[in-house]
RNA sequence: GCUCGGGUGGCGAAAUGGUAGACGCGCUGGUCUUAGGAACCAGUUCCGAAAGGAUUGAGAGUUCGAGUCUCUCCUCGAGCACCA
């Protein structure tokens, strides 16, 4: 009888003890492997399956690594900076300080009873002064290249963490965290200059990602090359107004132009008259929140300016509208084409702007003049009419001709334009890094030298938000002098956005006790970039977009030499409970703990990828776990059996292929079930003990506990995990005989036993004999696959 | 609306264009047992007594052969959402 409680308590010491899980950071001797999964967050709650779903896999990739022969580096920290700590603290009325330190080494006990080979002990913990301090460095290396600003900007603010948010925080209006609706204010702040690598994180050459996570990101950086013009006014001919079109080949159709609300320069477009209702509107739609705009949908509104923009192709005069569907990004205003834009025709309906007219027409031999319904056909690329000197072009030919004609006569350019935003870094919360930087009466912003870092998080007994920092009020925290001349400053009092601390973490782990830099540069590039990262795909926009920004930005400078920093990537699907996301507030988590207790961690971890592929995630049922409880139960049972194992010998390297490939894969689900099938089969009699010794490996990587007891008790006294892989015997895997199904019209109608060599006459001759009395009428056609399939069709 | 994924037994799921439903749960019957929710053996897609027939969301197409490829549609999920 395996007791696996027992055992794994065993094993976990041992492993423990022996240091099985360190990797040889300075000097790996065997090709190393970086497996990195997601830090987690301490948040006081008890992990919960959706973490076991996600370190399981890693883990057992990680392990199946090393048993392949690499040096595999595995770490684990904790990204203990930010809002899940913080909120956690106001919640309990304990300091964040003292939650923080309870919370992880509480986590860390959970994850090892996981018996996982994470290495825990690098003690890697954002809020900690030697990690923070790495990264007020970090800040301060992109604030030397121009790459961290402050600006006053309207910024995302979320009422209920009481602190501004980046935009990729912000979802459907909302905050990502609370939930609560984010309204817009002017503030002065700071920002990554993230849209100066817009181009650059484009790049995924060589990356091994889910397509489905580039296409997030390119979609998020939202790269368009289109052209941007100048329209002169024609109340006043010195004047011009600036608008952007992805596309100008649609020119002869525009006939008006819209302008939104919030550009700076608008009333120099508005005529006296209009002035009054102008404003109205702008103060109107001021007024509107980010969800309101979306409620409205489709339904345009906008009001005349009472100023006309001269289309420059045919020098017709144009009506400017304010309309707060034009978004203020790029120009701010762009040229309405009704018939070749839906959101253009939407408005010029509202604002009966007559007869749109067809500029681009499909096929070039069918088009309506005017358009009455807007269809989508009407956008297809095709053939140019009504458009003077270039109708009859292809519309892409001509959209070149035309930008080129319009830059050469100085009146336009083609540009690119990207939707990705700066990226917002400054928070008004407590928890977090402060921002190293002082305002000095005389010499202004100056940034604390690198010598003086870390810039110390204030110790602050009120640090429920309240809309500024608690950390300005805390006196000798924020008088300090300037480092330039001395005198009085003020220190800056936000704190940076909890993903800078974790842009960049996986940089520190190999060096993770660097108390003279935030890593040496020969250890990094040994190890970087990480070959493998697995986590939630909710981060495909956050995160992954940041860490890759950061990353550059320091290859750029010289602080890495790889220019990305993971090579394979891989999100863990969700676990749900009853079909909804388990979280606390619904009472639907599911506690690991009792299973684990009542049948060990293996078997825990086995079920999990047992569901299904792990990328796919599944709804949470304990409903058969008993199954993987009966599966480890006769394994140890066939493992204590001894047999002679000739019968078994086909199917044993049959196994280990199985396994290999399924691991391979990822699919661990499959792995475990050609596993069971060979116990299945073996489980009364028993094997020999080499085959035993190559079945207990290949079950390592997902069953370490059990493997290595398995192991033991084969009479080795080192661990499993100091061998190697096998190899199945390729003379296994073929089958001498083959079962073909015999098809008569695409139809299965029978079976027959063939030799492997079976040559194609014979073989239908046997199988003709099988199907005869479906084989009526003339034979039109007789299909021989090898090894695969016999066919007739009569 | 746009971009991705999915849709296969009562359930979780397998299937390089080649015998659909491996493996597991559950269920049915049996063996062993004082008893068993333990263990083992057999069965289990649906309809049908059987012969046989049907069957991978719906429909069409390519093919000797389609869960798999192509098109149209339905539906569920994820993400984005007036970026011109």
């Amino acid at each position: 009888m395996y007791e696996a409680t027992k055992s794994e308590a065993k094993w976990q010491k041992k492993w423990r003890e022996s240091g099985i899980y360190k990797a040889d950071l300075k000097n790996p001797v065997k090709p190393k492997y970086y497996n990195v999964t997601m830090f987690p967050y301490p948040s006081g709650d008890k992990l919960h399956v959706g973490h076991w779903y996600n370190y399981a896999p890693v883990d057992s990739w990680g392990r199946y690594m090393k048993l392949k022969g690499f040096e595999v580096f595995q770490p684990m920290g904790f990204d203990s900076f930010g809002l899940p700590a913080e909120n956690y603290a106001i919640k309990t009325g304990v300091h964040p300080a003292e939650t923080t330190r309870a919370n992880i080494e509480k986590m860390k006990e959970q994850i090892r009873a996981i018996g996982g080979m994470f290495d825990l002990d690098l003690n890697l913990e954002t809020s900690s002064p030697e990690y923070y301090k790495w990264t007020q460095w970090l800040f301060l290396q992109l604030y030397k290249k121009g790459l961290a600003y402050r600006r006053e900007a309207p910024v995302n603010w979320c009422p209920g963490c009481m602190t501004v948010l980046a935009n990729e925080q912000v979802q459907e209006g909302k905050c990502e965290r609370c939930k609560s609706e984010v309204v817009q204010k002017k503030l002065r702040q700071w920002f990554f200059k993230i849209t100066d690598y817009s181009e650059k994180l484009l790049d995924y050459d060589g990356l091994d990602w889910p397509e489905k996570t580039i296409a997030m990101q390119k979609h998020w950086i939202g790269k368009s090359e289109g052209v941007e013009a100048d329209f002169r006014i024609s109340e006043d001919q010195s004047k011009k107004i600036r608008i952007f079109t992805t596309r100008f080949d649609t020119i002869y159709g525009t006939n008006f132009v819209a302008i939104a609300p919030e550009h700076p320069k608008l009333f120099d477009y508005v005529s006296d008259s209009e002035r009054a209702v102008v404003e109205k509107y702008v103060e109107a739609s001021k007024k509107k929140s980010e969800l309101e705009r979306q409620m409205e949908g489709k339904q345009k509104t906008g009001v005349k300016t009472g100023m006309h923009a001269i289309n420059p192709m045919n020098g017709e005069a144009m009506p400017i509208y304010v309309a707060d569907f034009v978004l203020m990004y790029g120009t701010g205003s762009v040229m309405g084409t009704p018939a070749h834009d839906e959101r253009d025709f939407q408005f010029a309906k509202v604002m009966k702007i007559l007869a749109p007219q067809v500029i681009v027409a499909k096929d070039g031999d069918k088009y309506e003049d005017d358009v009455a319904e807007w269809s989508d056909t009407l956008h297809d690329d095709g053939i140019m009419v009504n458009s003077g000197p270039y109708t009859g072009m292809k519309n892409r030919e001509a959209l070149e001709k035309m930008a080129s004609e319009m830059e050469i006569a100085g009146w336009g350019k083609k540009i690119v334009n990207y939707r990705l935003r700066d990226w917002l870094i400054s928070r008004q919360r407590y928890w977090g890094a402060p921002i190293p930087i002082i305002y000095c009466e005389k010499c202004g912003e100056v940034p604390v030298p690198e010598k003086d870092l870390p810039v110390v998080h204030p110790h602050v007994k009120d640090y429920v938000p309240k809309g500024t920092s608690p950390l300005a009020t805390v006196e000798e925290f924020v008088n300090v002098a300037c480092p330039k001349c001395g005198g009085a400053g003020k220190r800056e009092v936000d704190t940076m956005d909890t993903f800078v601390c974790s842009s960049w973490y996986f940089l520190r782990y190999p060096d993770a006790g660097n108390s003279a830099a935030a890593w040496d540069k020969k250890i990094v590039d040994k190890w970087m970039p990480v070959d493998m990262y697995i986590g939630g795909a909710e981060h495909a926009c956050m995160h992954l977009l940041y860490a890759r920004f950061i990353h550059k930005v320091m290859n750029d400078l010289g602080f890495v030499g790889s220019a990305e920093p993971f090579k394979r990537l891989v999100h863990q699907g969700t676990v749900t409970k009853d079909g909804a996301k388990m979280s606390k507030s619904k009472g639907n988590v599911v506690s690991p703990d009792e299973f684990v207790e009542k049948y060990g961690s293996d078997v825990f971890r086995m079920y999990l990828m047992f569901m299904g592929p792990f990328t796919e995630g599944g709804d949470w049922s304990d409903r058969g776990i008993t199954g993987i409880a009966r599966f480890v139960d006769r394994f140890w049972r066939c493992m204590e059996l001894e047999s002679d194992g000739a019968e078994f010998e086909v199917k044993v390297h049959q196994t280990v292929a199985r396994v290999t490939e399924s691991i391979e894969k990822m699919n661990f689900n499959t792995a475990i079930s050609a596993l069971m099938e060979l116990t299945n089969a073996a489980f009364a009699k028993g094997l020999n003990k080499r085959q035993k010794e190559m079945i207990s490996i290949v079950l390592a990587p997902l069953a370490p506990h059990l493997a290595e007891e398995v192991w033991e008790s084969l009479g080795h006294g080192e661990s499993i995990f100091t061998k190697s892989w096998p190899k199945a015997d390729p003379k296994f895997l073929v089958k001498d005989v083959i079962t073909y199904g015999i098809q008569v019209n695409g139809k299965l109608r029978g079976t027959v036993d063939l030799g492997k060599d079976v040559e194609k006459e014979e073989a239908l001759a046997a199988a003709r004999v099988v199907v005869a009395k479906y084989l009526t009428g003339e034979a039109k056609k007789e299909i021989f696959v090898a090894g695969k399939i016999i066919g007739f069709v009569v």
